[in-house]
DNA sequence: CCTAGAATAT
DNA sequence: AATATTCTAG
């Protein structure tokens, strides 16, 4: 049982992506004028951006010759923009609805695109938690914790919400008679909770939940792991910085450009390859903090990858249980 | 003034 | 249902 958070947090960075894991396609999908306004250069020139990258994998890809009138899953998230029902097409229309906003720098004055919770990224999210322990699980700190680009305050908020709804209903499932949460497969994925859905369950059962989650009566496992790891304030919400977003979300008309031109790769017959982009570039804003958060960028627990005694390997679940 | 958290909206 | 946005409290 204590053994369990005794090594929740030593693989917490096992999933991290590798380089390889890591596909340089970010430009490669992103057309000039976009990769511009995210300032984006390319891998070739600046391949500075090692820093801490999400992936994400995409939804099921179209197929690789996207016919026009075939829209019928574009990206229905804004209401602002009716685009007609097949018709209306992507760049076509150039952006006329957003055009004031877009005169030179659409990338800013931009609406942020729906973030998508990924088994990774929430992965990443409950390992900052966990590490944060609950205490200093705040959205904020998860945030930094997160390090991930285009991650914003907001988001991890309301993410924090509805994961504390899970925790909640785990606890009142638990606290009949397990004491113990076994997050993979075993408490988590045996004790379906009623009123969650498969998606969901799957999505939170992907990362296991550390003990002293559903334990707020006992502040025991804070753990000793005050580590700070890197921390680039953004400025306030409203910031460009939504390149990650941008990649790793479908934005009202950005995203149609990225399933267009992802549209020509076609997945293996066999191997079923995500799409990791995102990276997070450092940010430079510097608010002000009274947090001793140090801007120590890349490599956090580098050396702690290392100390995964684990003979085996971890298979990295590119999806929530990889079962079902 | 800034942040967390809940409530509400899309 | 999943996220975003808004509102309120500390």
């Amino acid at each position: 049982m204590r053994e369990d958070d005794s090594n929740w947090f030593s693989r917490w960075e096992e999933e991290l992506p590798s380089p390889e894991e890591l596909m340089p396609i970010s430009q490669t999908l992103i057309t000039p004028d976009l990769a511009l306004a995210f300032d984006i250069r390319n891998p070739t020139s600046t391949a500075t951006t090692n820093t801490t990258s999400l992936l994400q994998q995409n939804q099921p890809p179209p197929p690789p010759a996207p016919p026009p009138p075939t829209a019928t899953t574009p990206s229905p998230n804004n209401p602002l923009q009716s685009s007609q029902p097949n018709s209306a097409e992507y760049a076509a229309d150039s952006a006329d609805l957003v055009s004031g906003a877009a005169g030179d720098e659409p990338a800013r004055t931009l609406k942020r695109p729906r973030l998508v919770w990924t088994p990774q990224l929430h992965k990443r999210f409950v390992d900052a938690v966990a590490h944060l322990g609950i205490k200093n699980a705040v959205p904020k700190t998860i945030m930094q914790l997160m390090s991930v680009d285009g991650l914003t305050r907001e988001n991890v908020a309301s993410h924090l919400q509805k994961y504390r709804l899970y925790l909640k209903r785990m606890q009142g499932l638990s606290s009949g008679g397990a004491g113990g949460v076994n997050g993979t497969g075993g408490g988590g994925g045996g004790g379906l909770a009623a009123g969650s859905d498969a998606a969901t369950e799957h999505l939170f059962a992907s990362s296991p939940v550390p003990a002293h989650f559903l334990h707020p009566g006992r502040p025991n496992s804070d753990h000793f792991l005050p580590f700070v790891p890197v921390a680039a304030l953004q400025h306030h919400h409203h910031q460009q910085q939504m390149a990650a977003a941008a990649a790793a979300v479908g934005h009202p008309q950005l995203q149609s450009q990225y399933h267009r031109q992802m549209g020509h790769f076609g997945q293996p017959p066999n191997g079923q390859f995500e799409h990791p982009f995102l990276a997070r570039q450092t940010q430079q804003p510097v608010h002000r903090m009274g947090a001793p958060v140090h801007n120590t960028v890349p490599g956090y627990m580098e050396d702690l990858e290392s100390a995964s005694g684990n003979g085996g390997r971890k298979v990295l679940t590119l999806f929530p249980t990889g079962d079902d």
